[in-house]
DNA sequence: AGTTTCGTTATCCAATTGAATAGCAGCTTC
DNA sequence: GAAGCTGCTATTCAATTGGATAACGAAACT
């Protein structure tokens, strides 16, 4: 656990238009979902206690009840939030429609690997869902994750039939690609341990997306690359 | 959970040699780790509770304080033996060193995907553990994984310095690979949602064996691959 | 201004948890 | 075969947990 989230705003203030208790009944339902986001991602489902979150954002326990029903409803509205967050952030910009199929997919690559170390609760709460077998997992595959990576099929298809790539497993290219992206950032307590190497650090994101650029898409690049490093 | 490992023996009938209590003793010492293992990994530490862990290896709960302690120990207990089953396991057969660095690599990536296939409990554990930060982790990683981790990045080096791999970041290929190999098997359960494919199988895991060496390994293989499938 | 609404806190409850202690039964040893 | 060691069970304890209920107090409505 980091610091405790900025709580947004002084919470106090009434916004121009609307009424002030919906106003802060939203601003309190959000902090306690950035928190719940913490604390899930750092101790799973059961390992996280709705006190521990609601200590965390500075309200009385009972609050999440009335905001969330029950921990499931909290945990799945966090969730909600994070895959929300998720498609705004990895949306691609306009000109890269216009990209060949291999370049439009090096810059989701840069773009997905930026998205994992700016927000690792992402991989660290859903892979520790799957692990477990939950009615929660099964509801996340559903709603977010089959959705989202049904479009990861169809690029990587697009890629084999531009003749660009290589026609493995399409789960093999799933889960190798998203693993290599995710884990590094997932992973950060123990890679701090083994390399002494701080992940927020711009540049250590930047150069792995290239070296899974390199190692995954850039076949003149890793020839090229090999071949320097010989002579 | 699946179901309950086998209880090693009859766990009555004494052995040729040494008296029957140490034997005992250490069958049941077995068991519980067997057990320990399976609940560890599918609830992580906070999760799993010693009586759940007892009862799955049907022995009263105390009886992991009288062999291991407390939780802490327990915990480190079964560590350390998916630790030496691992380095059993992924031991290099003879006549692996005759092979060429990159050749030689391949077949390590082939034994640990079957590895990571056979144990998924293995990265379960190690993940968990990973995205939290305890007194554990820093354990695990200075006495199993960052020796481990050092031989791969001498396997590594190995390939570069021959002139037959890019010359990415230390850390970004060891967590490219590791992750490649692991998270499939690791999120057995979301997998099982998402493509109805069971990793159980043989030949999955052995095509996604593959499938990393011709995406990572097998550069002439992959450019052959893609123009095949442009034809 | 008086009343109602509702976001929030304070308490309470039963269940579970890790840990500690005491006791038991049957190998083992002499 | 008697004594005692020891692997194991039974029970107890305090702390924590998710959840439920009641009370409060300030905004909102009339």
């Amino acid at each position: 656990m980091t610091t405790a989230p900025s709580k947004p705003g002084s919470r106090k203030r009434p916004g121009k238009s609307g009424n002030l208790r919906t106003e802060q009944k939203a601003q309190t339902r959000a902090l306690i979902l950035q928190c719940a986001l913490e604390v899930f991602a750092e101790r799973g489902f059961d390992g996280a206690s709705v006190r521990d979150i609601a200590g965390f954002a500075g309200v009385n326990h009972g609050l999440i009840r009335y905001h969330f029903t029950d921990k499931d409803g909290l945990w799945k509205a966090a969730v909600e939030f994070l895959f929300d967050r998720l498609h705004e952030e990895m949306a691609a910009p306009e000109e890269d429609t216009k990209l060949p199929p291999l370049e439009q997919t090096k810059a989701w690559i840069r773009r997905y690997v930026r998205y994992c170390a700016r927000h690792p609760e992402h991989a660290r709460i859903m892979v520790q869902e799957s692990i477990r077998d939950s009615e929660r997992l099964r509801w996340a595959v559903k709603r977010f994750i089959k959705p989202d990576n049904e479009e990861t099929r169809r690029r990587f298809r697009r890629l084999v039939e531009a003749g660009v790539y290589p026609d493995i497993p399409e789960h093999s290219f799933n889960y190798i690609i998203t693993a290599a992206a995710q884990s590094m950032f997932m992973l950060a307590n123990e890679m701090k341990y083994i390399y002494g190497i701080d992940v927020a650090d711009d540049d250590v994101v930047d150069a792995h997306a290239e070296a899974i650029i390199t190692l995954l898409f850039d076949h003149r690049a890793k020839r090229a690359a090999a071949r320097r490093s010989r002579s």
